[in-house]
RNA sequence: GGUUUGGUAGUUCAGUUGGUUAGAAUACCUGCCUGUCACGCAGGGGGUCGCGGGUUCGAGUCCCGUCCAGACCGCCA
């Protein structure tokens, strides 16, 4: 037997106590006289102890030989110790060693296992397997399979049963670029790994599942972020004869159920914006509203005078920075570079010094008078000791350049609060989106998704004004899950497809198949798909995934560790019919 | 595809205006130490300054190219 114990639960209970341990060699601290080592494993540590008085010479020498990381299993009597540490829960007792035994050496590895580690990302992705060892990640780890344990027990128990669906399936033009897998008992063809499992899960729909989900891995092959791997998780659910309302009432109570079980956050219920009040207010469909700073518009009062910059945009609107009148000159003149690096793009910023006797102070003061700033600090919420930024241009390039610094400015001021949780629902998204590159329409959600009954119409006339059925859930600003009420008559879905400028035959051959289960008794459904690392590193309090998956990729799709991608040879190529000459 | 920051000891980093033998901390090795737990003390080993080219009497430092990594933009229905 490896262990009659672990590493993290004797305790003085267990005193005099005969044991077997088995774990890594944390530490070992050598006074001469008296040696210790620091033994660990995934539940914690446990200091053993080697003593010249009571400890058998031989194994004396043994610890001595005990490098950092060895695997090593011991047998001794839990003792209490001279002296305490207060800092572990082990810490009133250590064990006496009587036997010794090394079941692995280690080569002296290439960063600290500690929780703050000397080791960089870089390294520590080659090495994951010692980055695992280490608290921080390995807590992660265990919280990440709290929240799916979570998820798996709300929805079980609210009726939703889990269905696998295949990663084998078809490439698709809408969204993505796909991953693609070559057949080798169909060659030339390849099957492509799923962005999501969005029309099987229609299809279950019709097969009559009423209420599935699956935690699943999805794969889009696009440049990745910080917050975004080529594979990742999503938490996909789908439900028949339901109505927006119905899907949004029962997955706010998912997230409130994981906000409370998780992080012990009770929240009420959730606000709601539509996507036009979310681009006015804030200047983006995923705002963070745990902090103010709303944008004031203020086209009214501020293209009455000569300042051509303000008269010739389309739009002018300013934000409110709370107590930023406390800035210097030179801050301020940082933070006009800032915007207008290429990354945010503008080309200049107004600001407006909100001075604490009430009188304003302005760079454009040439052009504005008192009376004129009092109408922008009303319009912005400015108090006394702020600094209003202002920004004008396109509407369309305004908002994002705006709201780039809103986000700047509350990160930099601290209003960000990890342990602060602000969802909110945003709903009322456009079916479709002009897209200057292609010069056609595309879905915003997905092609699948219905339009507002009322909007139909609209499709011919004034195809951007269709609103949709779709909602996202934002939680802190990050969008953690989206979805809608889908098209479920056959009519309608190919209607959608030329609309998105599919040819009959294209729209046939693409998704014909989904097309004719509709005509087999399609019942009316909707769904839902959640990020699962996103939710899981924003609820640990995190804004990047990475530490949260166990394997994670780096910035260029690579595997570090197990280095892939990489070339296959000649033989297997042959094999799938891909070898060139 | 673009913008930007970086690459120097096992690791994390410093290295001034281009100028002597490239440093620190930590890790590692050796010795000492009667209760350590970030142990302490003394000593020691350890460098293709990412790679290639150029400028120069002289390059870690300047220039060009290239590779790698991070952040961001594009992209991500």
């Amino acid at each position: 037997m490896y262990r009659t114990h672990h590493c993290g639960e004797l305790r003085t209970s267990n005193i005099n106590q005969t044991v077997t341990l088995s774990g890594w060699v944390q530490k070992f601290r050598d006074k001469g006289f008296v040696a210790w080592v620091d033994l660990r494993d995934r539940y914690g540590i446990t200091q053993l102890v080697f003593d010249a008085d009571r400890t058998d010479e031989t194994i004396m020498e043994a610890a001595r030989n005990l490098g950092r990381e060895f695997v090593i299993q011991v047998s001794g009597t839990v003792i209490e110790r001279a002296s305490k540490n207060t800092n572990i829960p082990t810490g009133d007792i250590e064990i006496l060693v009587q036997t010794l035994k090394v079941l692995n050496s280690a080569q002296v590895p290439p960063f600290t296992i500690e929780d703050q580690t000397d080791g960089g990302e870089e390294l520590r992705m080659k090495y994951r397997y010692l980055d695992i060892r280490r608290n921080p990640i390995k807590n992660n780890l265990i919280f990440r399979h709290k929240v799916t344990q979570e998820v798996r027990n709300y929805l079980s128990s609210n009726n939703f049963i889990e269905v696998e669906t295949p990663y084998l399936i078809k490439s698709t033009p809408e969204g993505a670029r796909d991953f693609v897998v070559p057949s080798r008992m169909n060659q030339g063809q390849f099957y492509a790994l799923p962005q999501s499992p969005q029309t099987f899960k229609q299809l279950l729909m019709v097969g009559g599942i009423d209420k599935y989900f699956q935690i699943v891995k999805c794969f889009r092959d696009e440049d990745l972020r910080a917050d975004r791997q080529p594979e990742f998780t999503q938490i996909d659910c789908e439900m028949s004869f339901v109505e927006q309302e119905d899907i949004l009432n029962t997955f706010e109570g998912l997230t409130r159920h994981l906000l409370k079980a998780i992080n012990g956050v009770e929240i009420a219920s959730f606000p709601r914006m539509t996507y036009e009040q979310a681009l006015k207010t804030y200047g983006n469909d995923k705002p963070d509203i745990r902090f103010g700073m709303k944008f004031g518009e203020l086209n009214a009062v501020a293209q009455h005078k000569e300042f051509d910059v303000f008269n010739k945009a389309e739009l002018v609107v300013g934000i409110a920075v709370p107590g930023g009148n406390g800035y210097s000159r030179k801050e301020i003149d940082q933070l006009i570079d800032w915007v207008k690096r290429p990354q945010v793009g503008a080309m200049g910023m107004v600001y407006v010094r909100c001075n604490e006797d009430g009188s304003y102070k302005s760079s454009v003061d040439k052009f504005y008078d008192q009376a004129d700033l009092v109408k922008w600090a009303k319009c912005t919420d400015a108090k006394n000791g702020d600094l209003i930024c202002v920004l004008s241009g396109k509407t369309s390039e305004v908002r994002p350049q705006l709201s780039a610094l809103r986000m700047e400015l509350a990160e930099r001021l601290g209003l960000r609060n990890p342990k602060e949780f602000a969802p909110l629902w945003v709903t009322d998204f456009p079916l479709l989106e002009w897209d200057e590159d292609t010069q056609r329409y595309h879905a915003m959600h997905h092609p699948f998704t219905a339009p507002k009954p009322e909007d139909i119409e609209l499709l011919d006339s004034d195809p951007s004004a269709v609103k949709a059925n779709a909602y996202d859930l934002v939680l802190n600003g990050n969008e953690i899950g989206g979805g809608s009420i889908r098209i479920h008559d056959k009519s309608t879905q190919a209607l959608m497809l030329e609309r998105l400028g599919f040819s009959e035959k294209e729209a046939k051959s693409q998704f014909g198949f989904l097309m004719n289960a509709f005509e087999y008794g399609a019942p009316p459904h909707g769904g839902i798909a959640f990020g699962l690392d996103r939710l899981v590193a924003i609820l640990g309090g995190h804004e990047t995934i990475r530490d949260f998956i166990a394997f994670p990729k780096n910035n260029s799709g690579r595997d570090v560790m197990i280095d892939a991608p990489a070339v296959i040879d000649n033989n297997q190529l042959d094999e799938l019919g891909l070898k060139t000459k």
